[in-house]
Order: structure tokens, then sequence, then C-alpha cells
DNA sequence: ATCATTGTATTAAGGCCTTAATACAATGAT
DNA sequence: ATCATTGTATTAAGGCCTTAATACAATGAT
């Protein structure tokens, strides 16, 4: 999954939301020990203020920590994971579907469209 | 429909999107006289030049037009917010699904979650 | 023992966004 | 004829975001 970011919204928190997704997702597994400030920056083209930014607040809410001079590691909290993932995945349908109950879509208009971009995609 | 603001995009971002789900849900109808700026910038609480930049941008994009000293106008290009619906819905599927697969979720997975929410909100 | 690497901190500069305060010409209502 | 309302334009200030350039203590590898 390559970083993927775009002008429209901060880039902080666009790495705070892939990061999040890494996570939950199992690409950076649990306890994974995960590359230096430095070198994540430079795989995301970013500053490392920029990474260091993101990092932190990930470390605020407890899905990775890190160890002063070893290095920073994905929480071992198999649990927070997946609550995580819950969360997200609540946030993303809530969202979705809000819009488009918002944009005067009904019931079988939705599910419609996503079986036929579903079979686009997989 | 409140306009519902959040400090993490730029908020001439998010009115220039409610604007199109206004005018795509029909709330201001074809050919609807909407109201004036510093109006719909008190609805908004938002700066006037903020609501303004929103719908210069609206109007580039051709949803809306301006009479000078008359006021601002949703298009009555009938067809042109039609397509406009269907822009936006692709792209909310497509993000949706986007990153609901990203998170590691199946198809089946997807559809029930929807479901279950779907039942929720409607 | 030496040295590269770790997370972390600080300061300065520039950019975009937002607000605020004005201003102006053209129109429509009075 | 007068005047409030329309979209539009300009300037200044402040805030947050991002980058850049440094710096430092602690650790692990050599």
């Amino acid at each position: 999954m390559p970083w993927n970011l775009t002008s429209d919204r901060p880039i902080y928190a666009q790495l705070i939301e892939q990061m999040e997704l890494k996570i939950c997702s199992g690409i950076y597994p649990l306890g994974f020990k995960l590359p230096s400030v430095r070198d994540l920056a430079r795989e995301a083209s970013v500053n490392p203020n920029t990474m260091q930014r993101a990092l932190a607040r990930l470390e605020e809410s407890g899905l990775v920590y890190s160890v002063r001079t070893s290095g920073r590691f994905v929480t071992e909290d198999k649990n927070m994971i997946k609550e995580t993932k819950k969360r997200l995945a609540r946030e993303q349908v809530n969202e979705f579907l809000k819009k488009m109950l918002d944009l005067g879509f009904e019931r079988e208009d939705i599910l419609s469209m996503l079986g036929d971009m579903l079979k686009e995609m997989i």
C-alpha cells in the first residue's frame, strides 16, 4: 500500500489514518518494530517533523509505543487493535451511508451500486 | 440539513461539498435562487469571504451561476445535476470500498455491516 | 571506547485558510 | 430619486501546517 497523500487535508492527519490502516489490516503486525521516524518520513516523502507529529498522536491513542533510543513498536494489545478496527469500520459505514442518503439514494440504490463496484474491485 | 463543519478540513471545501449535496438532493431545486452570500455565510456561521470562495468554485464547475446584482441561482441544466449526482455517488462508493478492503474486510463483512447500519438509520 | 541510530526538541521561514473591515457598481423596491 | 441589497474586490492580521536546519541524550553494534 503506497503512501497516498493529497493536499486537501493536513498531511499529518492522513499519515495517522494510513498508519491506523496498516496496523488494523496487519501490514504492521502485533508488536512489530516500525521503521524509524526518519525512514517512515522518507518513505512517505514528508518532513520528519510531520511524521513525528503523526506518530506522537498514534502514541496518545495507544496504538503504538516508543522506547526512547530503540525504536517504535505496534502495541501488543490485540484487543485494542480489534476495537480500533471495529471503530474505523463503523465510522466508514456511517459516513458513507449518511452521504448517500443525503444525496437522495435509497436502500436498493445503495446496495446495487455497491454490488456493481464490488464486482469491479475484487 | 444543518451546516456541519469540522476543523479537520478547509471550511470552504466543506461548504462546496454541502452545497453540492443540497443541489443534487433537490433541497436547492433546479433554477432555485440561493440566499445571498451574506445570508448563507450567516447560516453557516462563517465569514462571507469564505462562503464567497466556495460559491465561486461551484460556479467554475457550472453548478450555479450568478447575476451580478440580482443573486445566485442553481443551474437549469437538469442533466448536469444528474451527472454530478452520479459522480459524487461513485466517488463515495469507491472511497468507502477502498478503505474497507484496505482494513481487511471482505465482501460478506461489508455487506452485513452495511445492512445492519441501514436498519438503524432508516 | 567509538560511532551510527534512536526518539525528541527547538527555532525560523513560508504558505494557505479564515476572519475582519471596507469599498464599489448595478439593480430593484420604495 | 433614494436606498437597501446584490456579487465582487482588496488589504491586513492571525493561525495552523509544513519544511528545513540543528541539536541532544541514550542505546546498540563495532
